[in-house]
DNA sequence: ATAAAAACAGTAATCATTACTGTTTTAGAA
DNA sequence: TTCTAAAACAGTAATGATTACTGTTTTTAT
């Protein structure tokens, strides 16, 4: 456990991700911050980011296609993935919290959490299917 | 979409992965299958896992830990991954279908489905903290 | 100013998975 | 039971996201 540093380019990736909401991946990132910082490596993207979710600062999430998204908001919340487009948003619920103790009733162990994303056609490709 | 032909080897897969309850990897069934089948390729199996989880035989797990998991039964049901020892096991309770509802009310678009994995300390693994 | 620790850019390595290639199986018809 | 086209195979190469390594540059506390 290494003491942490402040870098110019860590600060970036964390200011780039605070303003987006579509929770975009390494490469995206990447790509954005480069034109902060032209010759900033994807190794540093990752590392950064790597970094920023361990301590807390932003979230990692897995949607299950195969790549990493990242979100500054750390607040517990869910997300939505459009099996169309893919695009990934936030939704706007309470935290289902009761749904690991439905869980546990029935299992010798202990649950401490779940994760959760729902997926199925977004608003903008709903209306692209009426037109 | 080719007609399938039979095949033994993807019959040994099938069959190895209805003796499991653990929802292996790719390479576990690997390794088990060529017990059977001492020069079986590691593309067939994967070939093959992907094939029968097209069909619907089967069904592919996405656990967050960065490797897919296969599971015979099909029928939906929930799983819980342990943070100890990684071991996955299926969970007894009903689908909670009531939960696509309560995501839909604030959002534009249509849910139809979602995927949940609960985490936390499995039975063995908590047996063992208090010897 | 100095120096140790941390971070960097650039690149190589890893690891799960998929794609390619020439050979073998399967399955239905001759 | 041949024969033949399609599908599957074994073996291997390629892909793509991510992580690890290396020598150089920044940071930060003395």
């Amino acid at each position: 456990m290494p003491a942490m540093k402040y870098s110019r380019q860590r600060e970036a990736i964390k200011e780039f991700l605070m303003t987006r909401k579509d929770h975009p991946t390494a490469d995206v990132v990447y790509s954005n911050v480069r034109d902060v910082f032209p010759n900033i490596s994807l190794g540093t993207v990752y590392r950064n980011l790597t970094l920023l979710a361990d301590i807390g600062e932003i979230s990692r999430l897995r949607l299950g296609d195969g790549v990493d998204h990242f979100d500054a908001d750390t607040n517990p919340h869910y997300h939505f993935i459009c099996t169309k487009c893919g695009r990934v948003s936030d939704l706007d619920i309470d935290v289902l919290s009761q749904i690991n103790d439905i869980a546990g009733m029935n299992f010798n162990g202990q649950i401490t959490g779940h994760v959760t994303y729902f997926y199925g056609v977004c608003g903008d490709c709903c209306d692209e299917q009426h037109s």
